[in-house]
DNA sequence: TTGTACGCGTTATCAA
DNA sequence: TTGATAACGCGTACAA
């Protein structure tokens, strides 16, 4: 018994050596055979395709790997797999990883830096291919990353992007989006807007306000800090920045509130519709990011759509491109979000 | 250049081997004194963990897992990444996988049979350390999983099983949950009740139409064929399925709906609607699975919650017990429901 | 067209 | 406590 608790056990398998000995030719030869190589006599190639399949020969992708140096792997590692824009970014990632001869090793870091740097860590030992990340919010310190980028691992970031140390990033364009929103809001008549703000170590964050900020200057408003509140990436941190907000005297009070994401107003709905107020009529919402929720509820709620499986596409082919030396790192992939409005605006 | 575009390039990367040589110690006291072994001097492992840390070295866990016919990795078989019930699951699996130090990789079947098989084969190429396993809907024949079983690669079913292949199963009690709901509307007067069905290719469909039809026969009901149309699970085939159903002769229609899933209901609730009748007044509906919307929407849905973390922890907790000879294969586990009552049954 | 020798990086085994 | 050797299963390079 080994120190983890497992018998070395045979592998009871079959190796291309078995095969080889049953028919008289040597491994080489089964391996040319079954890889598909050219230079094998046509019947010996059939006899050993045939034995193959009899015996259940099924080749040992490990043993490949070592000698290749290539997996075939690619390390994908997010900050939460529930959140309903995850699964569709997994899923185009599946996609294109299939379709391109790879699969994904999935790790959830659960927003927690040691998690991240662990799993990013079991990843590289167990010699991924490259790695598709989105940072957990408590990142601070991109050592990590750039190790592997300096030790020739390819990092392509999605969505939660780490820019400027040499590797490719899929997002879309944060602070565009929520200028983008904010000036329909200012559109349509709101003077007062406020801002539900996303933690400030996480370049989405940083962005969006900027956006946010930009909007209110390019068309004469004056920013007021006071309307500017952090609540992070969830409900409950949007409940709570919310009420916050709604404790300034009435004639201060916002008149619209860009939420940094749709959870987050999700959560400031739930303290406006508290205070009895109506929305949009007293106060007008607007999230980012289309949470399937987004449509369904009472009021349904204005925001921008981001294309999650497509961004998780083009994250994976542009991984496999950079590791197959077919494209260059570095690169800053923007994908396309469109504005959904629906009635939290008031301005339909 | 070899058949796959891959230059075999140099690994670059410090090897146990290197430090050894570094320190003038073997390769083999490196790497006990790497993975913790006692038999291993203070000073001289101090010495290497501080090299290899200095060096930033990363073990080949490729190497390892050739030796040591171990990979740590579990494969997992899902026939749909974004339906909400399966991230949920994940997640419960990613827990209880990174707690025991394992990974998951993750292929998505697309409810395609050719798919699965490749998915099944190729996660056996890389000897994942065990399966976990949803089948897809267009699955008939079951020698892969038993040739899997018999080769020794241990497999967990979850949601979608397969029974009595010596291999173990975590899933509700289909039948019963739905012998539940139905008997709920039974409960409530309701006594011209249809089914929506799964696919009977899948062990879900067949076993809630008999968990329906238990629930009618057990309270002196009638079962009319022709009260069952097939949906399978998802919302279109549920809205065709409700057409279909309101093309009966008004006073032959069902008074309530039993749907196999809640996307197959969503569809229904839209013919239904379309055909100006109202829910649940003229017909009540219930779904099973409690699918994110099922609150949401503006009729909320009386449903079956099923606990996906909880399948997706006890799952791979099964399968990594059986890998780790802790714990015989060929279990079935089910874990409990509850029925969640919402405006839908009309029973509120 | 086929075979031989060796290497990939690690660990089990046995000897020192 | 430490080291030498072999093995895991395959692929490359070269020779036959």
């Amino acid at each position: 018994m080994n120190h983890n608790g497992n018998y070395r056990k045979p592998s009871g398998r079959i190796t291309a050596e078995a095969i080889a000995a049953k028919l008289g030719v040597s491994a080489m030869t089964v391996s040319r055979a079954l890889s598909g190589r050219p230079n094998v006599n046509k019947k010996t190639k059939e006899k050993i395709l045939l034995a193959a399949k009899r015996l259940g020969y099924t080749p040992n992708h490990i043993a490949r790997s070592l000698t290749l140096r290539k997996t075939q792997i690619i390390g994908v590692v997010i900050p939460e797999i529930a959140h309903s824009f995850f699964p569709e970014v997994i899923r185009g990632m599946e996609d294109a990883a299939y379709s391109a001869g790879y699969h994904l090793i999935l790790t959830n870091t659960a927003e927690d830096y040691n998690r991240e740097l662990d799993a990013i860590n079991t990843l590289q030992s167990r010699r991924v291919d490259g790695l598709l990340i989105s940072t957990a919010q408590t990142v601070t310190d991109h050592s990590v990353y750039k190790d592997a980028v300096r030790l020739g691992t390819p990092i392509v970031f999605f969505d939660r992007v780490v820019q400027n140390i040499g590797a490719s990033c899929v997002s879309i364009d944060d602070e565009d989006c929520c200028a983008r929103i904010t000036e329909h809001l200012i559109g349509h008549g709101y003077k007062s807007i406020a801002h539900l703000s996303g933690p400030p170590s996480i370049s989405i964050g940083r962005d969006r306000q900027r956006g946010y900020r930009r909007a209110l200057e390019k068309n004469g408003i004056k920013f007021r800090p006071e309307l500017v509140e952090r609540a992070g990436f969830h409900e409950k941190g949007g409940y709570l920045a919310m009420e916050k907000l709604l404790q300034l005297p009435a004639r201060e009070r916002p008149d619209a509130v860009v939420a940094v994401n749709d959870p987050a107003a999700f959560g400031a709905m739930k303290s406006i519709e508290e205070h009895k107020l109506r929305i949009p009529q007293d106060i007008a919402i607007v999230g980012m990011t289309d949470d399937v929720r987004a449509g369904l509820i009472s009021i349904p709620m204005t925001t921008i759509r981001q294309p999650a499986y497509e961004i998780g596409k083009t994250a994976a082919l542009t991984l496999i491109a950079e590791i197959e030396g077919k494209s260059k790192p570095g690169k800053r992939i923007i994908v396309n979000t469109e504005l959904t409005v629906r009635r939290s605006c008031g301005c339909l």
